[in-house]
DNA sequence: TTGAACTCTAGACCTAGGTCCAGACTTAAG
DNA sequence: CTTAAGTCTGGACCTAGGTCTAGAGTTCAA
């Protein structure tokens, strides 16, 4: 059994973020020690890894929750974890090409600035102001 | 002259969003009335489309702050504004870099699930879970 | 055994961009 | 004149994902 401070350790989570995520339902410890110490088995390392690793690939802790929940209950089925897999393409989809329109204005903007003389005269800045 | 109601109407902010710019040094009424009611110059409309405009554009209140100063300073250059453009262009390549990243994992794991059978046995979830 | 390191709880604080509220005062319309 | 609608200030609250603090108790190493 692992202290919290074992299980931040080994795995680079901050003492604090891992009583967060006890709060937020994420993780709990497996005991409590007789001066009510958390106490983890072994597994909860991978708990967290898994948390980080959905929290890289931009799941909310709500989802990811969600998600280790359906890894352990008998009835959640893989097209649960595939519909939220499935939505957060869709939204990292809808942000890239957010960021890909605002791109490509920005750059058109930076064309045509020559970066020479007063920020008065400046294009970009010209062009933020509504037609007048 | 307009009371910030007004204004507000007119540029489809909220009296409050146009109180908090005002706190955060973006706008700040042209004058007082008798019972210091805030009012405005129709200029500030276009003030406040101009902050429109640039958070659409990803910048944030901060970064507008500056944008609004360089207008109107005479001692800002249009580099200074190019410079602030081109540093926003590199910060959005690099988050839709990022995001395209995360998003072939995240499309690579979505066609690894048949979305057949539980959750358990989802290859979606078993990836998540360190090696082990 | 003693001091450093560890852990506990509860709750405050942080960012960013707002939103909302209370209580008081003012203005406009009918 | 009355009443609704508008405005004022100051400060609390919201999301998300943590981070930090105080004050008290515990455990480990020398």
């Amino acid at each position: 059994m692992l202290t919290i401070g074992k299980l931040a350790k080994a795995t680079n989570a901050s003492i604090d973020t891992i009583r967060y995520y006890e709060r937020m339902g994420l993780v709990s410890p497996d005991a409590r020690s007789a001066h009510d110490y958390r106490m983890y088995e072994e597994s909860a390392i991978n708990r967290l890894r898994f948390i980080k690793n959905a929290q890289s690939l931009g799941f909310s802790l709500l989802e990811i929750e969600k998600l280790l929940t359906f890894g352990t209950s008998k009835d959640s089925t893989a097209a649960e974890v595939l519909k939220l897999t499935e939505d957060k393409i869709l939204v990292h989809k809808n942000k890239i090409k957010e960021l890909q329109k605002i791109q490509t204005v920005l750059v058109d903007l930076a064309k045509q600035c020559s970066g020479k003389g007063p920020a008065s005269e400046c294009p970009i800045l010209k062009s933020l102001y509504p037609e007048s």
